[in-house]
DNA sequence: TATATACTGTACTGATCAGTACACAACCAA
DNA sequence: TTGGTTGTGTACTGATCAGTACAGTATATA
């Protein structure tokens, strides 16, 4: 198997923006291939259940990179404040300060809900819980704490939604900051 | 033109339902006749240029209601305090405390975005700008005013995705209760 | 170079898509 | 009852849908 993995991850990432900006049932396969580049033999050939498993392959890639990149590092040992700042900028970054929208955000409103359920539902658990963990670690009490990290995962998402809506990034930027600040061991 | 009004008014309203559980694309003409009861030819005689026309009714008469029921009373005359619990009371009713979404939200995550942009940007600003001159009337500067104003907004569209995603209602009712203590005149 | 496996383009399938045409039914005014 | 308008079911259209089949190309190892 030469060049597999590499050549799956690629496409991947790929089907990501497409079903990001289309949705999934706005995602046809005309629309896949023309926007991957990629023909219907390999589509095919690396998610051989097409469309669902094309889907669930990049549900799988934004959990696993979320994983690694956002709720580690609020779960690491050490200083709980650094992963909490390392997640705000994390976040800044991988929604482009507010012009990207949230993949699993998406297929939390459209008709893939009912498919997709258990993850999207996976998704926001973890990362609720992660920072909560997180803001626990700096003092709070379990219920401050849960409480806090609830308001800015809604925050965030709040933020995706109006940014697109009103073609504003700033509102997310603005979100980001006074979502820092609402933190009181983070707020400078 | 005996019947007309009120049967296009109820077809509207089905189809609002229809629209905020599925998205646009994935509403399909077949689902719509199954879920509204109303045939192709019923469908076609009230909206002649067909989805496309039926979701902007849909947009228009959100857009109708909300005037009507939540910027209208935070514009009015009189206590702002009173237009603002006023439309925390109408929000949660409305998204029935969390168990539903918002269709404009919806629209405006998925493919149907281009299409009604101008709408979505318009429904979003008005509440914005009615909950930002309402709360200046508080006594907030423009500053805090527009920036408060945002919070809410922010929060309640977040809310609404988080309490789908993780089916979890309760999400939204601890949001308003949390987005109404952070204005200061409010706050009980 | 030989050959096995990984990959890809293309032509097809039946199902479903939005939309059209039109006959017919329900209704209201005269 | 008659005539005109409003509303509706049904059968169709061509386009597009997801998915399949398979021959052909590229590549890696031996």
């Amino acid at each position: 198997m030469p060049r597999e993995i590499a050549e799956r991850g690629d496409a991947i990432a790929a089907l990501a923006e497409v079903f990001r900006e289309h949705g999934y049932s706005g995602s046809s396969l005309a629309r896949i291939t023309q926007q991957t580049g990629l023909g219907k033999g390999s589509l095919y050939h690396f998610f051989p259940d097409g469309k669902e498993e094309m889907a669930e392959a990049v549900l799988e890639e934004v959990d696993r990179w979320f994983n690694e990149h956002v709720f580690s590092p609020l779960l690491d040992p050490g200083t709980p404040e650094r992963g909490i700042e390392r997640m705000f900028e994390t976040v800044d970054h991988y929604f482009r300060s507010g012009e990207r929208i949230c993949l699993v955000g998406v297929f939390a409103l459209d008709d893939s809900r009912n498919r997709f359920g258990a993850r999207i539902n996976r998704y926001f658990s973890a990362w609720t819980e992660a920072l909560a963990a997180a803001l626990e670690r700096t003092g709070l009490t379990d219920e401050q704490a849960s409480d806090t990290a609830e308001e800015v995962v809604v925050g965030i998402q709040g933020a995706l939604v109006l940014a697109r809506s009103r073609q504003d990034p700033a509102i997310f930027s603005r979100t980001l900051r006074r979502l820092k600040r609402s933190i009181p061991t983070i707020s400078r």
